[in-house]
DNA sequence: CGGCGACTTGAATACTATCAACGTCGGTGG
DNA sequence: CCACCGACGTTGATAGTATTCAAGTCGCCG
């Protein structure tokens, strides 16, 4: 019949601390969408990349865009749960205060995350949310999702599949954190980095880092020093290119299976690899077999 | 002090006292059927912690036990997901496969624990799960447990919270992971498990581990011998006691906020600490205020 | 132009891993 | 019963990797 609108308050940027409780039906003319201000659910729902329940064409419910800007925050620690967030555009980090006030990064979320899922447990959030870049986010007032949930069965089951694949994301990040060296790390680094551009269908072999050093570093339980002399490395050898922040991925399965580089002294750049291997076979492939110390 | 308790009867509130011998359901709270135990969703929402939705007396549904004994898996990687795991008793720990074949532990799940998430989302399980001692655990198959979900709504939001719980805490973890100093995660590793062993109802300062050094280290993204190095230095100053897996914490709230010990040399028993200190007022009260060198 | 934040690079230090030897505990079989 | 074995744990010496400290460069903005 009507259409019906959702969202939490009409707070446009003021990023932090939506003070409001509750989510308010906007009773005034907001429903009119100019542009892109509004994204209905199957729209969120191919954000996503999860199924879209067969709509109910009318009673059609909204879901409201706001704009960050870079350096703005989405919510804070121990913010009121409301609303869950998806990124329509933009790039973030999501980071968590330990006791000391320093930052620990915990992901670098673009187009299609959901953020804000740490506060559904408690109703407060554990972690807090970024701008990296201007940003465009979905609100996705929790009570109305939960509500549409109970709708379609298909919401309930696609909002647990995504936190578990929240969760096993994770669980690889714990096994990267505690296994690898820091050039396994810098190097994987960048090739899911590259991985997500081009499922976003941008190049997955040459990008800009929207992040400095330091969070790349607190992402991976480095130094901004080790990262930085890390990828200078990668540079020399020619695995990849770099330029400030512009990347080029120069030889992805190498960086994919890189365990640890070899010494200083017995590097060449990749174009010289494969010539001087070939028919010598002295220097193990690194990054496939150079493991064994690791046992 | 009695401990007659009854689990069947009207609060929700803990099972908890059930401290003494085996935390295995009684007579009066399961029901045995071909040898077997069962739980009905009650029992199962007190386990996790979670309201119970108001019970239809009728159709009640069974959960069954299955008994693993140490060493058993209980789901492997790889394997279908079909059902949940609630630990009923026991312990376990889940791992990670890593391409070269090595164990990463995840997690050391005991009673009250829940299992298998993992596999929520492709319907393959990205761990295993491997008993440490004889366990008691309830299958929830998960198509029982979806329906269960769309009746009881709380179910469904209790779920949820669940597993954003479950996130939040390998978030602490990763934090963990990648700030902190070998010793800082070894104390902050006793002290999270005795916490546990505390809401479990036993003591939280004298327990035995359950697990290999080794597996502790691939927890904490260490070495079994940097694990027992350090073991060995806490004892010697008196922070606990250990000889093999028996643990005694001596002093909480320091393992708590420790960050580095001070070097081996400077070092003196905490009996002695308060009295080497006073007046003098040296030493700063190390795992405090040391922590300046990280900025 | 000055200053600041981000980045790079070098040198020294510190921490943890690695390698190795040995001790302990429990179980098994001679 | 004891010897042996394997898994686990402890401890020491050494090596190696990442951090720390310290300049110094680059680019950007007031």
């Amino acid at each position: 019949m009507t259409t019906a609108v959702f969202n939490t308050s009409t707070t446009s940027q003021s990023s932090v601390a939506t003070k409001s409780a509750f989510p308010v039906i906007s009773g005034e003319a907001g429903w009119r969408c100019h542009g892109n201000l509004w994204s209905n659910l199957r729209e969120v729902c191919d954000l996503l990349h999860i199924p879209a329940p067969a709509a109910s064409a009318e009673e059609e419910v909204l879901f409201q865009h706001v704009r960050f800007k870079a350096g703005q925050r989405v919510h804070t620690i121990g913010q009121d749960f409301e609303t869950l967030y998806i990124v329509n555009s933009g790039f973030l980090k999501t980071v968590l205060i330990d006791e000391y006030g320093n930052e620990q990064v915990l992901s670098f979320p673009m187009k299609g995350d959901l953020l804000g899922i740490d506060g559904i447990h408690n109703q407060h959030h554990a972690s807090e949310a970024v701008a990296l870049s201007d940003c465009d986010i979905i609100l996705l007032p929790y009570k109305t999702f939960s509500a549409l949930g109970r709708i379609y069965a298909e919401l309930e089951q696609a909002m647990l599949s995504v936190l578990s694949r929240e969760l096993v994301r994770e669980q690889s990040m714990i096994g990267m954190l505690s296994a690898l060296s820091a050039e396994a790390k810098v190097a994987r680094f960048l090739t899911n980095l590259g991985e997500r551009f081009s499922l976003l269908g941008y190049s997955g072999k040459t990008f800009n880092l929207r992040m400095t050093r330091h969070e790349i570093g607190s992402y991976l339980g480095l130094t901004l020093e080790t990262v930085s002399r890390t990828l200078s490395a990668f540079n020399e050898i020619g695995l990849i290119s770099v330029d400030q922040r512009q990347i080029a991925l120069n030889d992805i399965p190498a960086l994919k299976t890189l365990r640890r580089l070899p010494p200083a002294k017995a590097r060449m750049k990749v174009s010289e690899k494969v010539s001087a291997l070939v028919g010598k076979s002295l220097l193990p492939q690194w990054g496939q077999d150079i493991s064994v110390a690791l046992n």
